[in-house]
DNA sequence: TAAAATCCCTAGTAAATTAGTTGTCTTACG
DNA sequence: CGTAAGACAACTAATTTACTAGGGATTTTA
């Protein structure tokens, strides 16, 4: 049930991306240093987002990455799936395919349907905009604290 | 975002359990046969599940495991806790403990936290009777269907 | 009382996944 | 040209997952 590290890395570059939307480029050691992780890490993920066309990229000095849509336009749905590779519990019960006909013996299924169902609820109504506006806002009231997640 | 075998097998078992309930214990091989899967494996699940104190056993000749409450009583969020170790999708998003003191700055964080919310929400409204009732019942209309799942 | 049926427990292992690192190449700006 | 970027491939290390093997303890039953 766990996010792996791929989802949570990758996930707040967009955010990062968001909050400099329509600002120009955003490079890689930028990103990765406002999350203090690897840059060749982020770039193999930043990657997957650009074959996703989530993001876009301009190279050569003064480039780097940035979203190719708006925001409020961007679910995080699709960006978990890029980085996730899907978003399903259980394979057989995946995004749009619910696999295994409706007539599938299996005592779990509905429950597994139950909970997919509630989690893409989640994924497809948020945006990163939202996600953006809330960090940048909980940024202004000027709350110091360090992320303590990463860690353990 | 995956639910492991350890979850899928182990629920399923429970599921079995809920639908002998007081009707004696039910032994391993039968369980594990009823799945397909190995003994040895399964032994391991069910006696995590014993741990915690969601099965009881029977040693000797006609033992077996058995539940050791009312399946209604009984919710999928602690089976999976028991078998998934935490049923949290990032660590500092726990169930008791919301950690990460609220002011923590995450920008992913209020994203996580919602989602935790729904899968908890669904994860402790279901009982372990209501999978089992609903199985009983569909395999009484006699729908014949291999369960495909446990393949991809 | 011996044999058979069960659960109990530890340890090991193989495969898969995750989380990275390294290094070389290409593109663009100034 | 020199430097600042991204593109890409390949390799590795660590962790987790999914088992397997095998011996021990307890209870029933013939
Ligand atoms: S992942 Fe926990 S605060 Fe960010
Ligand atoms: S896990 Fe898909 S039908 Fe059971």
């Amino acid at each position: 049930m766990k996010l792996s590290t791929r989802s949570r890395y990758g996930l707040k570059a967009v955010i990062d991306l968001a909050i400099a939307y329509g600002a120009g480029p955003v490079s890689l050691p930028v990103l990765a240093g406002s999350q203090g992780i690897s840059e060749g890490y982020l770039e193999q993920l930043l990657r997957e987002l650009k074959k996703g066309n989530v993001v876009d990229t301009v190279r050569g000095a003064q480039g780097g990455y940035e979203l190719t849509c708006d925001p409020a336009e961007l679910s995080v749905q699709r960006v978990l799936n890029l980085l996730e590779g899907s978003t399903a519990i259980v394979d057989c019960v995946g995004t749009l395919h619910h696999n295994c006909t409706s007539a599938c013996s299996c005592s779990a299924r509905p429950l597994f349907l139950k909970l997919q169902t509630r989690i893409n609820d989640v994924l497809a109504r948020t945006t990163i905009r939202e996600l953006a506006d809330d960090y940048v806002q909980q940024k202004a009231r000027g709350i110091p604290c360090k992320n303590i997640c990463e860690k353990a």
